[in-house]
DNA sequence: CCAGGACGCAACGGTTGCGTTCCGGCGCTC
DNA sequence: GAGCGCCGGAACGCAACCGTTGCGTCCTGG
């Protein structure tokens, strides 16, 4: 009975003052005001804060990363990098995952949903990516796939949420054959 | 003629606070509470919240970070890993490095700040290493430090203050393996 | 046509924090 | 031993937000 557009205009709402203010300061009031809805309507859906914002990440983060198979370890990783920069140099995205992400250090329950939203799959994204390429001889048997998702994500992440610094094509190429001759040499220590 | 020990007492709360509760929902009487003092004393040293954070973080940054200079690019590379994934370790740091950096995200004069205390040092030890490196012929000439510090840093943040999976010796040693591998070969593009 | 429910809006009392002011006490230095 | 300046503490007026409540409106289904 709860209308949809209204509920709608909550989450849209929820997303931009995140990135905007961060969790922290996030607050009811602001949300309704900026959704232009009763404080009332917010209430009526969700019972506080912390479980609002973890229904509407979550349902946001559920939705992305698909399954790269393109026949190759450096075509998948290539695909791989490019989506999730495109998706890290998402403007609210950008905003809100490393706030979360800081936030879920002093907060169990948004640790818990964080894991499960996108590192749980992240590690199967890259246990499938790297399980594929050893299979085809691209890389070493014991290649470690939490080392490989490290080495994939790590400075992406970092380039992109923590320095900053913008990325271009060359760049994320120069990465990416940086990163498979990584994996081939990267096995158990000599 | 401010009583030191109570920049101290004050220095410290802030510094527990903001890793507590982090940047956004730190308050100045809850900083006050904690060391055991009152607001007044800190009006009379720092005008507001902003001031206080940043003075207070980039005295404690400033002073760290050493320049590894081993003799060989495996060991400078183990030795800066080791440091730091000792320094994100940390209790304190590991909680409020990451707050800060979200915080970066919207507030210009924190980035400013952190790019100042931590990034141009960072790039620094990461241009030396390298540098040292490709004069001792162990890296390609053309090799990017950029992309360098991104590899080496990156995948240590990304696991010590993201996905916050704990380290052991095995895995830096496989990791550093890992990055020169990548920097072998991750020249320009083929 | 009517009942019911979701809506916005405004207001409630209570809490928290801001930045400022004034106080009396204490420990310097001269 | 007088005076100065920092100290903690308490209180100030102001603002924001909490979660709840009551009001009147609008839409919908029966």
């Amino acid at each position: 009975m709860l209308r949809g557009d209204i509920t709608a205009a909550i989450r849209n709402a929820v997303m931009n003052e995140l990135a905007e203010v961060g969790y922290g300061r996030l607050s009811i009031e602001a949300v309704a005001r900026r959704a232009g809805v009763g404080k009332t309507a917010i209430y009526r859906r969700w019972s506080n804060k912390l479980e609002m914002v973890l229904e509407i990440v979550s349902a946001v983060a559920e939705r992305s990363v698909p399954m790269p198979d393109t026949g190759s370890f450096a075509g998948d990783l290539q695909l791989l990098m490019f989506i999730v920069s495109k998706a890290l140099q998402h403007r609210i995205a950008s905003q809100i995952i490393p706030d979360l992400m800081a936030e879920a250090a002093r907060n169990p329950k948004i640790a818990e949903t964080l894991q499960r939203a996108l590192r749980t799959h992240q590690l199967a994204v890259g246990e499938k990516i790297v399980g594929q390429a050893v299979t085809r001889g691209e890389l070493p048997a014991g290649t470690n796939a939490d080392l490989a998702v490290d080495l994939m994500l790590g400075p992406l992440y970092w380039r992109l949420a923590v320095s900053r610094t913008p990325i271009d094509d060359d760049y994320l190429e120069n990465l990416s054959h940086a990163v498979i001759g990584a994996l081939r040499q990267g096995g158990p220590a000599t």
